[in-house]
DNA sequence: TTACATGTATACCGATTAGTATAATCGACA
DNA sequence: TGTCGATTATACTAATCGGTATACATGTAA
């Protein structure tokens, strides 16, 4: 694990966050990093390849982080799913938040066969995996549902987000969030 | 109103859906269109004017679309709300559905002083107060909650559509709204 | 016919892009 | 001191970008 390699990685991840992904140069990046092309082409054969990487470190961040939060305050299933928010807010209005990787990158690059999007859907559905698995151990119905209806406020609340930031986008996400699960936990 | 003005309008529209705006070039949307740039740059004094009136031409459809199906089809306020997923469903998941512009157009231009981005701000918040009015209207106490929460599933639907063309997204977007509205005005 | 507006065709410009080649520099280790 | 791997510095390529200049073809109206 080289320092520069993480180095450039985080500046990327960064870049392509307040200044789009298509946008930002690769000679801005090595700029912002401190480093040069030929040390970013040594760690990464090529754009894309940082793109994805840099997907990929993002996902596993968030996913571990949202995870760890889980399992160590919450005792049964159902108060996972009723945390789960809770824990989302937490991470989409900490200060050095730097967006969600698959829901601009799917975005910037809209062709169903490039791989950059192909990872972004894959990082979605395992996210809404993630929920849904919340939702079966909770012993919820219909899991699928309500983990694609959690998966929706939370992709609008980050979305929001991003249009403006500061707002109580994500604050009635969790609210809604709570009608939903309830609902479906009384039913 | 010119033809061909139009005509670029279009393919510019479809070219920005499936291939995305940056990544759009001029010379690609003239030799779609069949005419040439200086066509283009005669309707058009920019690429970024272009993108600008692309994004207007959308929303207004889509909104007087909306508004028009609603006026025909229901008599009270508190129906117009409840049928409101009904005819996003129904153009959401219509065969020439080109996406909602806005929702892209602020993923591409993420730097808040970009008029793209500060258009496609301005039109999201049009979208909310336009739902919040139908809200008001229907005599429902959280009006400004409730009509963020129905824009948030609007933009994930919309999001999850985009990643992956005829999930059920948009359906169960329509029965979480519904559980929502009905919430609100028992409430 | 003349005149004018609309659009086409094509070549061009300067800037920027991703990616490469080559040589110089640095620090650690023996 | 001398060697080696990692990093820097810089110059370069080929392609693409948004935008412009110029010349030509077209149809329509007086």
């Amino acid at each position: 694990m080289s320092a520069l390699r993480e180095k450039i990685l985080s500046t990327a991840s960064s870049l392509f966050q307040t200044q789009g992904i298509n946008s930002t140069g690769v000679d801005t990046i090595v700029a912002t990093a401190g480093t040069t092309k030929m040390t970013l082409y040594k760690y990464f054969s090529s754009k894309e390849l940082l793109i994805l990487e840099v997907l990929k470190e993002g996902h596993q961040d968030f996913q571990t982080w949202l995870n760890d939060k889980l399992s160590a305050n919450t005792k049964h299933p159902t108060e996972k799913l009723q945390k789960l928010f809770d824990y989302i807010e937490e991470w989409i209005t900490a200060p050095d938040f730097n967006g969600i990787g698959f829901i601009k990158a799917s975005a910037e690059f809209p062709k169903e066969d490039n791989p950059v999007h192909k990872l972004s859907t894959e990082q979605s559905l395992q996210f809404r995996e993630y929920i849904k698995q919340l939702a079966t151990e909770a012993n919820i119905q219909d899991a699928d549902g309500l983990s694609l209806q959690l998966s929706l406020l939370f992709k609008g609340a980050v979305q929001a987000e991003h249009m403006q930031r500061g707002s109580d986008a994500v604050k009635y996400a969790k609210i809604a969030a709570k009608i939903l699960i309830d609902g479906s936990l009384t039913r």
